[in-house]
DNA sequence: TATTGACCTTCCCATGGTTGGAAGGCCTAT
DNA sequence: ATAGGCCTTCCAACCATGGGAAGGTCAATA
């Protein structure tokens, strides 16, 4: 099977497929007669767990690591589990920290009239010292019509 | 003020205002007869107008686009909302998809002994051909000690 | 005044994962 | 034989950021 034929079947394009094995994450592929690389069903197999790994958003450093676990045959499945659970750890850290954004974003698009007039309480958030989450949110009734700049 | 001191004021790095000055988010600072870049208050403003929002996780283009508007005393306050509204939609649909891996990662670490034998539902979830989230996650009770490869 | 140390300047390099393209060789079908 | 669709390698770009080298400048101190 030559590169295109296992990218169709695994998922990974061949760009992809070639970067791998120049960086060491999978051995470099038999070459036909020709120079071309040549794939069995068992590499395409392995492409597709390296694919399904980077779905579930693991670093290539990582999966170097399952890779290994896979392929030791004698491993313990505390390994395994040590690994996932590392990365749930920056997962969680990492939803935390964009809902942090969202939340803060849509409590200012909230206070934003968003009509012609110019006043924009997301411009004068970012444009002002206040740091903590006490600010005048609220469109003010009377509000001016250039607070800005 | 160099480069130095603005970048203190600010919060961004001397890098980091090179880099904005040099791709053109930032115009270029003036210069000391020595040849030092020099910042007034008013810069150091912009500055920090655009660390919040890249610590909003807005991307640099975006704020290439909020700063025009910052800039432009007859801006329609819609606009920016819009801005604001479509970044949050971005935020929302990268916080599902990385919820999607948190929870699929902690079914398999919950389905997982994480003890010295070798048998892991976590490798075999990615080794296996099913995509669907109706897989056997519980772990089973007579688990076979070598399922994999 | 000379030295020192902390700053500034430009330039190049690296990261990570992926995509794009160019130039040239190979394979297969018509 | 020719066409087209593969394959090969190499080089560059993306985005935002940091590291570091080589050389100039500034301010304070001995």
């Amino acid at each position: 099977m030559n590169i295109g034929q296992a990218a169709k079947a695994s998922g990974v394009s061949a760009k992809m497929i070639r970067y791998y094995e120049e960086t060491g994450l999978i051995p470099a592929a038999g070459r036909t007669a020709s120079g071309y690389r040549d794939y069995s069903d068992t590499d395409v197999h392995m492409l597709r767990f390296i694919r399904r790994a980077r779905d579930l958003g693991f670093a290539v450093a990582e999966i170097s690591e399952l890779l290994e676990l896979w392929r030791d045959e004698s491993r313990q499945s505390a390994e395994v589990k040590r690994l996932a659970q590392g990365h749930i750890a920056a997962l969680k850290k990492k939803i935390a920290d964009l809902q942090d954004m969202e939340h803060t974003l849509s409590m200012l698009v909230n206070s934003c009239q968003g009509d012609h007039r110019p006043h924009c309480p997301i411009l004068q958030r970012l444009e002002t010292d206040q740091e903590d989450e006490n600010l005048p949110i609220q469109p003010r009734p009377g509000a001016i019509s250039r607070p800005l700049l």
